[in-house]
RNA sequence: GGCCCGUUCGUCUAAGGGCUAGGACACCACCCUUUCACGGUGGUGAUACGGGUUCGAAUCCCGUACGGGCUACCA
């Protein structure tokens, strides 16, 4: 249940709605007391950080109710999931795991003209990658199913009749074209988008306007009808608090009558989301800013259908934006970087959309870079394991501006995350990877140290195929313009003199043959800086990897005899 | 057009009325490195504008500008 406390603070009232705290210690956590400030705004407005304090210690004092926090994500299957979904997905996930609760996967499949086949698997597919699983969904089961709106469409309509019976919406009969030739009649330059609203719905055909037993000839011969919120007639102001923007208000007189019930008998977004989210209970109601102007509906359905006090906590999160605003797949095609959670292709045209997974993105920095990207914590740090991130997440750090996606900040994210892991950990993703370049790996061990060797030089888990290749295949061909001009019959000779130095070679490791290597240089009078580059080529093929010397001992010293024969034959010719 | 949200280095951001506005990415320079990286040191670079409140404003208020979102029987 909700404990709505009511705080006096300098003569100004507080409303104070505590969400779950299961256990009241939790609120010593002042990361759990800020949470619970739905209204901090208008406290952090007029009041100082000492009366907070009181008011925080008569909190203290106060037994809060429990009530365990549920949210949930509710995508609607019609293509590929990206980076703003991905981002509410983690918040969801991140504030449900901060207070103990649930995180549930809703599919809002209302659309029907909109459904794409396996776009729903392709989701769980991404968060089962991402590491971000529901505890209740479609797949995951859970009390309150079923989890697919289409399937819950017989709940719906009663709730749109019962806001008829209230006089709060209404059936209206108009046909698509006739829809149509009012936003042609009504439109003008000062009014480019006419709505649906209070100022014309009384010139259109519904049951406001139509006689009643006009009304119910049509609903008895099946006459298909859509069922619309009424607007309030005067103005009224609709006033929320978010969990990020804190108080916002809107004009009724503003907002149009929105269709609830569409005429194939499918609820809309706005009438879902309220049934939906008060069926199974949501505590807080998280979804990206564009959805802001139609809050008011959905508060005033809240207010009509099951009470304000029973209406979750909303947060509007602030959009990801590309280089021309709301980023969007194109941007991605456009600019070269993925937007999508995981590859996605279109079963429709075939279009390819890339992944961040397939782009070599590890799944810990996919969400590390999320989370930064309107979040922190207020230190200086930026690198954060899951389990960092759900212990230190709040709502309460959310930035209110959108923020731009910038691409090499998410490569550094994954360069740092490669760094960090360890490199047993990569050899799977490593192994696949390079199984795919046809290099086939079975010793593990070896795929181990090659990795622990080069994956400070790789930002994308595809360097690895660059980085490593030559640890496993003889280098097909020599960047020869970086040894052809400085190469000459003394280093010829050093290296064929080499050979037989390292034929001879009893303790294969990297200190003994940088050893024998200098001391063959000193005896031919050679410098060994001119003879590294050389000798890199041979083994690598170009000017790039870990020191000359480590290579030679992992491949081993009948692979690096070979191939410097190899390389002398066609340095020479 | 209307409504809503927003605005600190190019980008992500810190600073809850009080040091010289801090950090990270990117960029530049140097050091380390006989390759490429990693790492280290330093540098360029921001409070949109105008009013107000205040001893004091990036911070609170108002206006302007700019940016974004929404304006479907889509979500």
């Amino acid at each position: 249940m909700w404990s709505v406390i009511k705080c006096k603070v300098n003569d100004l009232f507080f409303c104070i709605n505590t969400p779950c705290i299961r256990r009241p210690e939790l609120l010593h956590d002042p990361g759990c007391f800020n949470q619970i400030l739905h209204n901090r705004h208008k406290l952090q407005q007029r009041e100082t950080k000492a009366t907070n304090m009181t008011l925080y210690t008569e909190l203290l004092s106060l037994q809060p109710m429990s009530k365990r926090v549920r949210v949930r994500f509710a995508p609607s299957p019609t293509g590929g999931l990206h980076l703003g979904g991905v981002r509410t997905v983690l918040y969801n996930y991140l504030f449900a795991k901060h207070h103990g609760g649930e995180f549930i996967l809703r599919i809002e499949d209302t659309d029907q003209s909109r459904y794409v086949a396996g776009a729903e698997d392709y989701i769980f597919k991404c968060l089962k990658w991402a590491g971000l699983e529901p505890d209740e969904s479609p797949l995951h089961g859970g009390q309150f199913g079923p989890y697919r709106q289409s399937e819950r469409k017989a709940t719906y309509r009663q709730y749109a009749e019962q806001l008829i019976k209230e006089g709060h919406a209404y059936y209206a009969f108009d046909t698509p074209e006739e829809l149509e030739k009012m936003r042609l009649d009504f439109k003008t330059e000062q009014n480019p988008a006419p709505q649906y609203d209070r100022s014309v719905r009384l010139q259109m055909r519904n049951s406001l306007t139509l006689a009643a037993d006009e009304v119910k000839k049509l609903l008895g011969e099946g006459t298909r009808h859509v069922i619309r919120i009424k607007m309030p007639d005067a103005h009224e102001t609709v006033t929320f608090t978010d969990m990020i923007r804190g108080e916002v208000s809107f004009d009724t007189a503003v907002v149009d009558d929105k269709v609830l019930l569409k005429a194939d008998g499918m609820p809309t977004y706005h009438l879902a989301v309220v049934v939906d989210d008060h069926l199974m209970k949501i505590t807080h109601a998280f979804r990206g800013e564009e959805w802001l102007p139609s809050a008011p509906v959905h508060v005033l359905l809240w207010k009509y259908l099951f009470g304000l006090e029973q209406m979750p906590q909303w947060a509007h999160l602030p959009l990801i934006l590309g280089p021309n605003g709301k980023l969007s797949k194109r941007d991605g095609a456009k600019y070269g970087f993925p937007v999508f959670a995981m590859n996605w292709t279109d079963p429709k045209t075939n279009e390819l959309t890339e992944g961040f997974k397939e782009k070599g993105f590890l799944p810990e920095a996919f969400i590390n870079l999320l989370a930064l990207l309107g979040w922190n914590d207020g230190t200086e740090q930026e690198v954060f394991t899951k389990e960092e991130l759900v212990a230190k997440f709040s709502m309460e750090r959310v930035h209110s501006g959108g923020a731009k996606f910038d691409y090499e900040k998410a490569k550094w994210f994954n360069h740092e995350w490669i760094k960090k892991s360890g490199a047993g950990s990569l050899v799977p993703e490593v192994k696949t990877l390079l199984a795919g370049k046809g290099i086939n790996i079975t010793d593990d061990a070896l795929l181990t140290k090659v990795i622990e060797l080069v994956k400070e030089r790789c930002t994308l888990l595809t360097d690895f195929y660059e980085q490593s290749a030559f640890f496993f295949a003889t280098p097909a061909q020599y960047d020869i313009a970086a040894v052809k001009p400085k190469w000459n019959a003394a280093k010829q000779l050093f290296f064929a003199e080499l050979i037989r130095n390292y034929e001879l070679a009893t303790d294969w490791n990297a200190t003994v043959l940088e050893n024998n290597f200098k001391e063959i240089a000193a005896v031919n009078e050679l410098k060994p800086g001119e003879l590294m580059l050389p000798f890199r080529i041979m083994l690598v093929g170009g000017k790039f990897g870990p020191g000359v010397f480590d290579i030679a001992t992992l491949i081993g010293k009948e692979e690096t005899i070979t191939r410097i024969s190899k390389a002398l034959a066609a340095f020479n010719s």
